[in-house]
DNA sequence: TTAAACTTTCAGAAAAGTTTGAAAGTTCAG
DNA sequence: CTGAACTTTCAAACTTTTCTGAAAGTTTAA
């Protein structure tokens, strides 16, 4: 296979994931192709690329940069801007893990306390299951949320060495 | 607040959570309907509460009976099906992360091995990076891969006492 | 200043995803 | 068998999300 034909699929590939777990095609397509640009590409090679508009490529690759996975970079001498991705990927995978807690599984978790305080008889089976499903979300949110935390502050060789073998 | 209003917020919640993560609305709002639910439910009473047609109701439901995650309950003497969810949090949370890989991870790195056999020079900066990428990619999902597999063995107990031990 | 080179915004258009409801299919008691 | 009670299907309508491109804004070199 030719590269450029590889690497047309592994954007391919990368967009249909994104779209399956709630992040835009473009957005996750544009990271793709900037993962496997070994130089920092300018808005007007992007489109070039994906054959998106001008527009498109601003608003996805300014959001790359609010997750943090992407960076500007400026090349002495030349007036566009260039981004870059950054290729270390236990990296990207921990700083996507810690947004999408924080900006969309936090805030409805949060939402969740004020459903605790319902009134009625705690005995009657509609509140008891309530009140259990509720807090049964409440506690594994809480324990996975504290094991994500601590698992960005590790790194890559962490990982590899030490919890692969407690997992046998 | 009355039960009636914390069980419509906690469903609308659940509906927004799975938009983000690429879930249809109204087969998390279903789940979270029967999730509150001590009893089964019928088709006309997920209607009803959720404002939805037959369709879309029995199209969702089943769709969650394939994850695994509700069952069908036949009671004696009723021409009716009912639906139930499984209220063991752990039990869900593990079902969904396993059919997820199953069905949307898994068969994208498998067509990852394929980009692995690209013409040309290994040392050229662009063959270089992209094999990196692909290489990195795939090592860290195969890591992942195995702790999933491997927590999905394991029960709640266990999670909650050791490996919250671990993560301090 | 000025104007060329570039980036950003956003209203409307297009695409993608979801829902409906009527019709077809199934099951089962009588 | 029959038909009432129920479930399933799917084309068309609708909703939501994404994308375009022209216009407005910004930056910089001269």
């Amino acid at each position: 296979m030719k590269l450029d034909e590889a690497k047309k699929q592994f954007i391919q590939n990368w967009g249909v994931l994104g779209t399956q777990w709630g992040i835009n095609r473009t957005m996750a397509q544009i990271h793709a192709l900037l993962l496997v640009s070994p130089e920092a590409l300018s808005a007007d090679e992007i489109m070039q690329e994906l054959q998106i508009s001008r527009g498109n490529t601003n608003m996805n690759v300014r959001e790359l940069m609010d997750w943090g996975i992407v960076e500007k970079v400026l090349k002495p001498g030349e007036r566009k801007e260039f981004f870059f991705a950054d290729k270390d990927i236990w990296n990207v995978a921990m700083r996507i893990i810690r947004e999408r807690k924080r900006r969309e599984v936090e805030p409805i978790l949060e939402g969740m306390y004020q459903l605790k305080v319902i009134e009625g008889d705690p005995k009657d089976p509609e509140i008891k299951t309530f009140l259990e499903v509720v807090n049964d979300i409440q506690k594994f949110a809480d324990q996975a949320s504290r094991v994500v935390d601590n698992m960005v502050k590790m790194d890559e060789h962490w990982f590899t060495g030490t919890l692969l073998k407690i997992f046998k």
